[in-house]
DNA sequence: GAATCTTCGACCAAATTGTTCTGACATTTT
DNA sequence: AAAATGTCAGAACAATTTGGTCGAAGATTC
């Protein structure tokens, strides 16, 4: 009754574990099931599908990398810190919401709609971040900007592209001195020269 | 004709990797014949059945960790650091042997008798080791003991002791750590005191 | 004690999976 | 060159697995 929701999250908990570590495709009901101790047809009580089951869980990956970048990205003032953060978050995130890449990336799995839907949907929201980002930045007079909306998809084009090599991958090197050294190249294009100015 | 046996070698090693992600179970034919760029059928021309292949693998790793182990306590001199150097080999190879390790851990793989056959096996060969440095360890009178025989089981059980909570939770404290202070423990134990002879 | 909420075992149709079989192509042997 | 043997893959199969359904049986609430 009151508990359906709440038994519904721990669903998804355990659910997303289990799928993070077998894929949607490798994962069954009965270890769903054993998982959470109940019943497999019980599972059938609080969700429709293992398609179901699948979508919340990429939704709950999805939020919460939601709130951890806007958390991130309050944290500092300065535009280029807050750029910064954002590209690191985003890009750190990418070990803990692996049922939300996996969603995105593997090829077992884009007959879902939804995942084109939420993908679609993320985008939108980052594209209005880094535009918030960018735009303060040359109100600042930090950046140099021409045109905010075209800078941020420029950013959120080279941040897509770290995606996929970040993705095939995982263990390779060190995400930290390649995200550096995009950031470097990043501001060096984009942040306003300091000693001679044009 | 000659390659065969290179081409066995060649699906260890694949069948290797992916059962080390996925588990024997979850690991299936196809997959394995996609990594290998080869049909499901043809599979079956170098190895008799999927529990063979997977026998293959297991075997292999044996016989990786009994290379590595040797090197190991052959790099140094003293029976304190071959000791010491055997120890770390073996509980780092943990995560690199999964399939070693799972296939001795795994509920639903013990009716695999093989596994029971490599297992024993190994332990005679380990318990020789052991043995032999810590008789050694004894002659130089580093060691104090009375029974290196069952010293060195002593030691082995040890070690099995240990290798329980490596498997259940990987990723949680770093090794090194908890091997530091079993070494700690293992020597003040078993080594001579020089200070003050009894 | 009726009505509703929650759980589960039994069951099912569809899909998957390990394995076999047959035949085609390649290579070697005679 | 033809016979024999080695190498491979597609189709087919039997057995198992898997996602999902249904009705009944406890709980809980009214």
């Amino acid at each position: 009754m009151i508990d359906k929701d709440e038994y519904r999250k721990k669903i998804i908990i355990s659910a997303g574990q289990i799928f993070s570590r077998y894929g949607f495709r490798k994962t069954t009901m009965d270890e769903l099931a054993k998982a959470l101790k109940m019943g497999k047809s019980s599972i059938y009580y609080y969700f429709k599908s293992k398609e179901e089951i699948f979508e919340a869980v990429v939704l709950n990956e999805a939020n919460m990398l939601r709130n951890e970048l806007t958390k991130a990205i309050k944290s500092v003032d300065s535009p280029i810190d807050k750029m910064r953060n954002y590209v690191f978050v985003r890009m750190k995130a990418f070990e803990k919401l692996s049922n939300y890449y996996n969603a995105i990336f593997d090829k077992n799995l884009d007959h879902f709609d939804f995942i084109e839907t939420i993908r679609a949907r993320y985008d939108r929201e980052e594209l209005a971040i880094l535009r918030l980002i960018i735009y303060h930045g040359a109100r600042k007079k930090v950046f140099r900007v021409v045109n905010s909306e075209f800078t941020a998809l420029a950013v959120q084009t080279t941040l897509k592209g770290l995606e996929v090599p970040l993705f095939w991958k995982k263990r390779e090197m060190n995400i930290e001195d390649r995200l550096n050294a995009i950031l470097d190249v990043l501001f060096y294009g984009i942040v306003r020269k300091q000693a001679s100015e044009v």
